[in-house]
Parts: structure tokens; sequence; C-alpha cells
DNA sequence: TAAAAAATAGGACAAATGACCTAATATTTG
DNA sequence: CAAATATTAGGTCATTTGTCCTATTTTTTA
């Protein structure tokens, strides 16, 4: 089989189970055994731990970022490309519950760690902060675009974090609708810009 | 030396060592050595690494529900008390800018791995949960007590992770901020039933 | 097709770790 | 004080894990 073919079988599989047991918790064994192959060919792919976990943080941030401008390049608003972001939470809810965001806990791991890997789980939160900046300038919000984002992103990964402890409630699609509201509030906020002062 | 006071001490260290390097991360040889005890002691007063966890779990849950109902033994009102839960942001900072959430932080760990111990993790967020819906409900917000309950722990949690990741930022303080608005709006709101509709 | 290269399999090994045991020391008790 | 009990120290052991090596098989190349 080609070399590439098998490279990337081990990099879905870790990628998975990075998501699903954790970084730590996940062996060379673990992974060879989900792809079919002997861990000696395993480490023919991929030398150390590290170059694996190398190999998972380009691959998700290459799937993130063509996710994010996908959506651009549909020609969609920056409004709706929010909207889109946040609707993440919808899409993915089963593996949210189930193991939280795949961006937040893996950075939380790697940086208890101590491990090298954090710069680029950092990478990943970077990828998000500034897309999501941007559409908030898009949207008008000059200023306050980085405050916003943050803000958002902070939502989502708290959001995840308390689905996955309470999986059986409705909460995850009612913190989405309040999210989805406060999108709207944001975006009227400059057509309206007399607010009421406290 | 009493064994309370080596056992409290063993309690102390791994809590620490947990919320710093995560549970998995953290070797019987670790936290001996960070008490200046032999392995072997260790093992005289824990007989396996669930019992220490459990332990320090039971300690973590009586440490927060000592200082939630204190709160209320002073005597404080319901909405001061919901802003004392938020500022525990500000209060430890310096930790959660290092490590995150240790509620947080290790439920996921002990989740992904599958750990029995994930149960007395939720504990943790019900104790939070319970007491601002009990909070909540004595503002008069009888109906959306849970769910607000539920908003503000998610909140804290997303801003816990965003600090971690972003340590540098003054993030923190000005989502903190943002909290205590949002508890002014929700503790105005039974006061001023007639709002804006959308 | 034969030689060379690529890919795979499976074993070896040192380090770390949770668990367990026994001997030595300190403390309490009668 | 002496016996009994509580506490501590340090070593052993089986298992897991990341890393590395060599032999075998498959694919490519000339």
């Amino acid at each position: 089989m080609a070399a590439s073919a098998t490279r990337e079988k081990i990099i879905v599989a870790a990628d998975r189970l990075f998501y699903e047991r954790g970084f730590d918790m996940t062996s060379f064994a673990d992974v060879a055994e989900v792809v079919g192959i002997s861990r000696g060919n395993f480490y023919y792919h991929f030398k150390s731990k590290d170059e694996i976990l190398n190999a998972v943080m380009e691959s998700r941030l290459k799937d993130r970022h063509q996710m994010l401008e996908g959506w651009i390049k549909e020609g969609q608003p920056a409004k709706q490309c929010v909207a889109n972001f946040i609707h993440i939470l919808l899409t993915n809810r089963k593996k949210i519950r189930a193991y939280g965001c795949p961006v937040g806990t893996l950075f939380t791991e790697l940086s208890k760690l101590g491990h090298p890997g954090e710069e680029s789980a950092r990478h990943l939160f970077d990828l998000f902060r500034n897309w999501l900046r941007q559409r908030f300038m898009e949207m008008g919000q000059t200023k306050d675009a980085d405050r916003l984002a943050m803000h958002i992103l902070a939502r989502s990964q708290g959001v995840a974090t308390l689905a996955n402890a309470y999986p059986d409630e409705q909460f995850l699609e009612a913190e989405v609708d309040q999210m989805l509201a406060w999108l709207d509030a944001v975006s009227d906020a400059d057509i309206k810009p007399t607010q009421r002062s406290s």
C-alpha cells in the first residue's frame, strides 16, 4: 500500500483517539490496533509520539481552516458566518456530549503535561479567534472585535464542558439559542448606536 | 507523627498535583516526594490511587461546601452570593491562568479516562449548580433558576479555559465585569418585568 | 524477470508505575 | 519499663509504554 495512505489512516485514528481518550492515555499500540497495523509499521511512519501529535495538529488546523474559509468563499455574510460557528455546537452535539470540545480538552491536557504541543493547540484557538475577530470587524464592531471573538469562544468552551458533564439535558440547545440571540443584539448595535446607558 | 496529620498532608499535596499536572500524570512517587515521605508510607495511608482520588474529591467537596454555605451564614443576600461566586475567577486568577479550573479540568480528564471518579467530579459541579439555583430562586427567578445556574457555570468554565490559553491578556477581568453586569440585568428583571420585546 | 527499494511485522529493551511485602522505628498502652 | 500497636522506609514485582532493531514481505524499477 502507498505510504501516504497508511500515514493518513494513522493520523485519522490518532486524531479520534486523542479526542476520545486523550493524548497521554493513548498508546502506540492503541492507534496501531485501530488502524490494523503492527507497532513496528507505525514506527516506520512516525518516529516518535510527538511526531504523530504534530501531524494530528497540522491536520486539524488545515481542516478547520478549510471549514472557516469555505463559508466565506460561499459568500456568506459575516453575521451568518459567526452563526455557523456557533452552530458547530449543535452539529457535533453527540461527540461534544461524549468528549467535550476537541480543541479545548486537548489544549488543557497538553498544558498540564507541560508538552511542547501546547503551542500548536493554542494555534487552533488563534485560528478561530482571528477568524471571528475579522467577522466582527466586517460587522462594524471595529473596536470590540477581538473582545467579542474571545467572548464567543469562551462561551463555546464553557457550553462544551458542561454539556460533557450533563449530557442528558437540553442545556446545549438552549445555550446555542442564547448565543444566537446575543449575536443578534451585537449585530443590531451598529444599526442602533444609541444604547441605554447604565 | 499522628496518622491523620500525614494523611492530611498527602491529601493536600495530591490535590495540588492533580490540579497542576492532572490525575493520570501524577504518580505515587510524585506525591510522596512533595510530602517528604516514602512510597511505602504512602501506601500505608492509601491502598490505591483511586482511594487517594476519592479522598481528594471528598476534601474538595467539603471545602467548596463550606465556602458557599459560609457566605450564606454571613447573611449575604442572594445576589451578592452569586457575585461572590463570579469573583472566584479573580481571586484565583493566578492559578486559573496557569492551570485552568480545578473542577472542570479534572472532570474532563476523568471523563476521558473512563475513570469512576468522574462521578465525584460531577458532584462538584452539582454542588455549585444546586447552590446557584437556590440563590436565583431567592432572587425571584423561580422558573429559570436552573437555567441561570447552568449559564453562569458554563461561562465560568469557558472563561477559565481561555484564560488558561491566553494568560497574558486582561480578558479574565473583562469577562468577570460582563458576568456581573449580566447578574445586574437578571436581578433587575423581576423588579422591571416589562422588557423590550425583540 | 531479477535487483533494489519501500513497507510491514514482530520482538527486544529500558524506564516508569501501581501494587504489594517485610523489616525497622516510633508511639502508645498496660 | 516492656509488650503491643502504629507508623515509616525501602525493596520487589508484574505490567505498560515509548523507542529501537532486524527479518520478512510487498512493490517498484531497470
